[in-house]
This record gives structure tokens, sequence and C-alpha cells, in this order.
DNA sequence: GTCTATAATTGGATAGAC
DNA sequence: GTCTATCCAATTATAGAC
């Protein structure tokens, strides 16, 4: 029955410590330099066992990497929510998807699946599509529920969405994939109200900006 | 005599067809997927010639990667330049920034260094100094001299330099990491051009914009 | 310096007992 | 399903001749 094909059964306790062991080597160390031997010592479980369960190391990453996917969709904003003072919920918006994007967790992750494109570009797909790529699709959706409330104006939501997302992520993420040094929260929180600042001056709803469409 | 630790003899042709060949592989395939037998025979170099010149695969991969590296100092910008026409200096730096970074080859060795910071953090530091930390002083030191010149208003030289190179890069640089996606020419010129209108009401010193500093 | 041939080790995956 | 013990292919690095 082609159970390892599909599904690995993650009620199986020995599968979740497979997962979790997995997971933990695999971000902090790269699919190559982690052998299956070390999954299985750390799961304190046997390499048979491991491979009952999951076909091949490849499959067993793939499984990681999507299951730490899904985690920031719904986190950025959810479009039913009524939107209050443009500031308030800009500021909010951008605080969510800092911590998503900017945890020591959320860099391993993203170092990880960088490497991995080269040799299972299904994977950087999978993972662009339900991540990155809602990420966007969300920040467009509030982009544009903001115009209709009259709380920004907004000509093309996907340009102020991009421009939106870019100034508050910053240049800064750069430094924190090729080195270990992460920026301090209150330089998060600077850089935010910065960020916040330079877009409200184009798109706010107060006839700050000139010239602009 | 310790050449082997120093820098490599570049002068031999077989030298360099062993960098151009570890070039190519590591760029294209990342290191782990790469193996010396395939760097020799590329570079139609015995495998005892290569551990002759380069003590260990490692080490070889340490010296493409460095050897990369310095593409993008002046390229950017020089301080010694007269600023003209803001918007068009602007866009210069621009498109002298995106042609740079959104290069096919430029992104697979971005790619490169993510996979290899994890295992040689030595690697990515040097990186790091001599890439993108080098980039951004130059955008500051532009937006410092355009702000002398009086054809900016740059309260704080160092939050416009982070703000338009992040405007400027936007978000797709994402899909290009994690995709074979790259967007199109036309896609690169609406956009830097976006950047520049949202930067200029901003910073500019026309008057357009109320309430900043 | 350069080559061919080989050593030495590692690591993904499996056989067979329980 | 799970284990122990093992196979076998791949890979880094070197020995020894020229």
């Amino acid at each position: 029955m082609r159970r390892k094909a599909s599904t690995p059964d993650r009620s199986n306790p020995k599968v979740r410590n497979l997962l979790v062991a997995a997971q933990e080597l695999f971000l902090e160390q790269g699919y190559d330099a982690v052998t299956m031997d070390m999954v299985v010592d750390l799961a304190r479980v046997s390499k048979a066992t491991a491979y009952a369960h999951f076909a091949s190391k490849e499959l067993l990453f793939a499984t990681v990497m999507i299951d730490l996917t899904g985690l920031s969709g719904d986190e950025i904003w959810r479009p039913t929510e009524a939107i209050g003072d443009i500031a308030v919920e800009l500021e909010r918006l951008a605080r969510n998807f800092m911590t998503a994007f900017l945890t020591r967790q959320a860099i391993l992750f993203r170092r990880t699946i960088v490497s991995a494109v080269t040799r299972f570009p299904s994977i950087g797909e999978a993972v662009y599509t339900s991540g990155p790529k809602v990420i966007v699709e969300r920040t467009v959706m509030f982009m544009t529920a903001a115009n209709a409330a009259g709380k920004l104006h907004v000509p093309d939501a996907e340009l102020a969405a991009d421009q939106f997302l870019s100034l508050v992520r910053g240049f800064i993420d750069i430094k924190g994939m090729l080195s270990q040094e992460l920026p301090s929260d209150d330089q998060i929180e600077k850089h935010i109200a910065a960020a916040i600042r330079i877009f409200l001056v184009h798109y706010g709803n107060d006839g700050a900006a000139a010239g602009r469409g």
C-alpha cells in the first residue's frame, strides 16, 4: 500500500520524533550536512523505521519544509477585519510581517530553502506559492480595502503593496542572511515607523502628497 | 613552502581552468552537489594537480566565492562624480544596482553563498563586507552628496539610502530566489520609475512633500 | 608539476530476525 | 512495525611513477 508515497502518519510518535529531529537538524545545518544517522539518533529511532515511513532523505526533507511553510498567511492580515486608523493598521501589518520574517527560525528556514532550490526546484516553487506569494496577496487585499474605505489613496494596489513590504523589510535582511547578526527590536521599531511615514506621505488620504497618480 | 595556504598562482593556466570550472559548477549546482571529479573533468586537469594548488574542496570553493564578490562596488556610483539632474542620477543608480542584482549569475551567486553560510560562516561575512555593505555605503555617500549639493532634502542619509535601495529592489527578488522566473526588463523599468517617484515625493527638494523631518 | 591508480571513509538504503 | 548488522556506491584525498 503506497502509504509512504502519501502523507506520513503523524499520529505515530516515532514519525513525530523523526519530523521534529529532522526539522531541527535541517534548519541548523542544511540538507547535505545532515545525515540520516544524525536524524535517527536525535529522534531515538532506528534507521529502518525511518525508511519505513519516509522513502528517502529527500522526501523527509520535503515534508519538513512544506510543514514549515504554512505559518505565515493569516498572521499578516485577515480580509474580514474592518480597517480603523490607517497608521495603526499599517503598523500592525508591518510588525506582523517583521516578526514572521526576522526571527531566527525564519532566517534559518529561508537559508535552508534557498539552498535547496537548485536541487529540488519543486520545493522552492511550493514554498514560494504558500509563503511570500500569500503575504503579497494579503497585502494587496489590504491596500484595496483601505482604498475602498477611503483610508488610503491607492491607484495601483499591487504597486503599493510591493512598495510597502519593500520599505518595511528594508535592506537589513541581507545582513541576516549572510551573517549571524540580527537587528535589535529597537532598530526594527524605528525602521517600521520610518517606512510608514514615507508610505503615508505618498499614499495617505490627507492631501499631503502632490502630483501622485 | 605554504603556497597552497595563500593565494593560488593565477598565472598558471591550469589554476585558471580550475577556477573557471569550479565557478561554473558551484554556481549552477551548489557546493555539495559538485564533486572534485566533476571540477577536474571540466577543467581538463588531473585530480592530483587540483590538490597541488588547492588544499581542499572547501578552499577552492572559498576562493571562487571571494573572487565573485568584488564585482559590485564602483559600478553603483563613484564618489568623485558630480551630481546632475537628480531624477536622472537616481535612475542611473537604480539601474546599475538592478543589473548587478537581478542577473542570472547574480542570483545563482546569492543562492550559492546563502547555502554556504551555515557551514562556512566566515565566507558569508566576507561576502557581506565586500558586497552589500559596500553598496549601502556608496548609496549613503550619494545621498549625502546630493543633500550637500541641494538636490535632495535628506536629514538622515542612512535611512534614505536604505529606503531607496529597498524600494528599487522591491519584493520580486524573492521570487527569483525561490523559483526560476525573473522579471522582464519592462517590469524592471516600471518598477524603478515607481520607486523613484515615491522617493522623490518624500525627499525631493522641490517642496512637494509636507511634514517631513 | 603532473599524471594514473588507489586508499579510506562516509552515508544512503536494505536484508532478515523478531 | 521495529530493530541490528550490513551492503554498496560515491567521494575526498593521497601514493608513487614520470
